[in-house]
Parts: structure tokens; sequence; C-alpha cells
DNA sequence: GTCTATATGTTGATAGAC
DNA sequence: GTCTATCAACATATAGAC
């Protein structure tokens, strides 16, 4: 067999320089995003990143740790720009149905908007993001309510607060089927246009609004449909 | 150590009768909706059950033909529940929005209402359904589509059917969210009361109405927003 | 920092006694 | 039919050379 092409540049330690953490993370998020916490294995993680098991718990310590460095490193961003967006909302006029679509796409746009800041141009950061809310393991309930739950809750106090007239049941009920929406948007088999075959990105775009109209206009028919009860039709959101 | 209190009744071959392979159905169908397919074990299941690894192999094969037996077990009724369902939908003089909405209502019905005839008073066998549309492992994929992606084609059509001027690219899109309402609903954190807390069964026939609303409104509002850019709103469904 | 080699446990599946 | 005993393959994690 024939040397590997790179070898005789230079006598030092085989592998490449230093960036095996930064492939670790990539290779992580990658595969886990596929295939969840427990079909996912160190080997085929270290495989990915051209490394060994023993690499990766050098610079992680645990699959565990892995996994919450990965998230932490994407989510760290996501989490400034939802929360950056909520804040514009707030300090606008918008009222009523209005500001809860807009809250909602605060929340939703971040996460499906092609983000350079998010290092992911493509798909893998994001199914992650959603394989979090899918995924059973105690492991990564607790890595989601460590990264995603305060934001989470900023928005939830947000949509509570542009919501008048609030029955606290619907309303966490629908709070959890919007979720349901944007997680679904991404795990679910609807094929994303990919940047070649949608180069403008108003494909995405298009989807994107749809998504919030979805989840908005399904939540307000929630609390509508609960004020239309007693009497109140049409005041809920003013 | 005391011998096993029964231990004494018969000289047979130790465990219970030929009730195994029920208990064994019983114990993965909980299991496996609590977890996901890889991080249930054989182990795992058959200790549940009160039997061996063995045991279950003997009975099904292998770990995918005993999830398969389970999934059809249960499926089987649902599916039919959601064909009846359905065709009185069909038959009836409904029109529009209504029309959607009692569809969707067919849909999500027969999976969230307690069903005696569903062997399953209580939750797992449902969480079981709403797994195996996040769990992301290629056989469970497939199990999935063997077992409910006839019917849901089926319900693909009606809705087609009952939404004049589709927009395909949307009308996908919406499906997809719709189902995400559905699943999320169940895989989600959302507690469902149970049948000490609400006997009557209001609470969750509230609960399921407002789940098909929103999933109804969510679906609606796309097709309108859609109609809405080409000029013609409101004439969606009609 | 990265590797090879290994430790230690668990997995799904099978063999064979009863 | 059900069990105990066992298998080979895989898991995560560590030890130690370089």
């Amino acid at each position: 067999m024939p040397p590997r092409p790179s070898a005789a540049v230079t006598l030092e330690t085989a592998q490449p320089p230093g960036d095996t953490k930064a492939r670790l993370l990539d290779a992580v998020v990658q595969i886990f995003a596929e295939r969840g916490f427990h079909a996912t294995s160190m080997r085929a993680v270290t495989q990915l990143a051209g490394t060994s098991v023993s690499s990766a718990n050098y610079h992680f310590g645990s699959k565990e740790e892995l996994l919450r460095a990965a998230l932490i490193l994407r989510a760290a961003p996501l989490n400034d720009l939802r929360l950056k967006a909520l804040a514009l909302v707030e300090a606008g006029p918008s009222e009523g149905k209005v500001r809860v679509r807009a809250i909602l796409e605060a929340f939703v746009r971040p996460l499906l908007e092609a983000r350079p800041e998010l290092k992911d141009e493509g798909f893998p950061g994001r199914k992650l993001a959603a394989r979090l809310y899918v995924d059973p393991p105690d492991v990564v309930k607790a890595i989601q309510q460590e990264v995603f739950g305060p934001v989470t809750v900023r928005f939830r106090e947000a949509l509570e607060n542009a919501i008048v007239d609030v029955d606290p049941e619907n309303f966490d009920l629908g709070l959890q089927l919007s979720l349901g929406v944007v997680v679904h948007s991404i795990s679910g088999r609807f094929i994303w246009p990919d940047e070649e075959e949608d180069p403008s990105g108003s494909k995405r775009e298009q989807a994107i609004e749809s998504i919030v109209a979805f989840a908005a206009s399904g939540l307000l028919a929630l609390v509508e449909e609960k004020n239309s009860e007693t009497g109140n039709p049409g005041a809920s959101a003013q």
C-alpha cells in the first residue's frame, strides 16, 4: 500500500494539527442530530472526525460532556439571536395577534434562517436542536433544559403578556403544540430547499413565514376557542 | 432465603402459564415508548415481563420483530377506528373548514381518546405510536411506514379533496406541521389528566378538541395565507 | 495531543438441558 | 416453552507509549 498522500509534508505527530476538538464538535453535531444520543457511538463520532476515542475523551472527558459542549457552542449564539429579536418586538408598538405572531417569529426565525454566526450554513445544527426535544434519555433532557430552558421561559412570559385573558390550561397546551410545530418542521420529513436550488433563499423565507403563521394561528385558535365558550369571542388578543 | 410464595402450588415449569407472549408485548410497548429503540434493551423488556431474553427470542425471533409485533397489535385497531371515522366524515354533508376540521378530528380522536378496544386504557400505547415518528433508527422508520403509512395516505387524500385550490408546497408543509402537533401533544411535556383526576373525561375531551382546533387552524392559515398572496382571500376552503 | 492497547461492562442472539 | 450458560460484538472509558 502507498503511504497517505500528505504524509511526507511534516514529521509531526501523524494526525493534523490542533483542530481535533473542532472536528469532533462538528462530527458529534452531525451524527447525534441524525441518530440521537443512544444510537450514536463514540466510535462513529471519532471515525467521522478522523481521530480516536481516547482523543475525544482527552478533550471532553465523556460522551455526555462531548454532547454538552457541542450544544453550548451551537445554542449560545442561537439564544442570543432569539433574545435580541424578542427585545425588538417588545420595544415595538405591536399589539394583539400581530404581536403574538411577531414573538413566535422571534423564536422561530433564528433557528430556521441560514446564519453564518451559528457556524452552520447547512442543516445539522438545527437538527441537533430539534432532536433535543424528541430524544428520550434523561441525559439529553437535562442538557436541553440547561441550554434552552431560560430562553424558553422568557418567551413564555412574553407571550403571556401579549395575550390578555389567558386561560392557563389552554395556554400551556398551546405553547407545547407550537413547540411541536417548530420541532417537526425540522425533524420531520419536510424537505428544506438547499442553497443551490434556492439561491435567493425565497423558498426558505416562505417556509419560515408559513411555520410562524401555522403556530400563531393555532395558538390563537386555542385562546379564542376558550373565550368563545365564555361568550367573549374575538377579544382574546388585542 | 424463603422460597417464592407460590412455588408450592404446582410442579410445572417454574414461570406462569402461556401468557408470556402477551406479557412481553405489554412490556415492550411500555419500555420502548419511554426510551426509544436503541435505548431499550431486551434485558429490560424481559425483566419487566418476568421472563428471559431467550424466551423473547423464542417467541419473536429478534428485537426488531418483537417491536413490530407489538406495533401491529396496537396499530391495527387504531387504523380501523381512524378509517371508520374518516368514512363517516366523507359520507356526511360537511364542507370547507368544517370538513377539514372533521377530518383532522377523525385522525386525532382515535389516538387520544381512551379506548378499551386498543387494550390500552392508559398512556403507553399512545406514546409508542408517537415515538415512532420521532425515533431516528431506520428500523423504526420502516415499521412506522409499514404500520401507519397507508392510513396516512388516505387522510392526505381526504384533506386534499376538502381543500380547494391546494398549493402543493404549503399543503405538504401544513400536513407535516399538523402531524407535529399531534405527536407533540403526546410525546411532549404536556400533562394529560389521569382517570382519577378527570373521571368524566371532560378535561381530556377539551384537550382533544383544542388539539384539533390548533391543527385545523394552522393548516387553514397556511392555505389562506397563500391564497391571500394571490389576491383570493378566504376562498381557500369552501 | 494523539495514538495503540486494553479494561470492564452490556448488548443481541444462540446452544442445549429440562 | 422456559430456563441457564455462553458467545461474539459492541459500548464507554482508561493506561501508557511517544
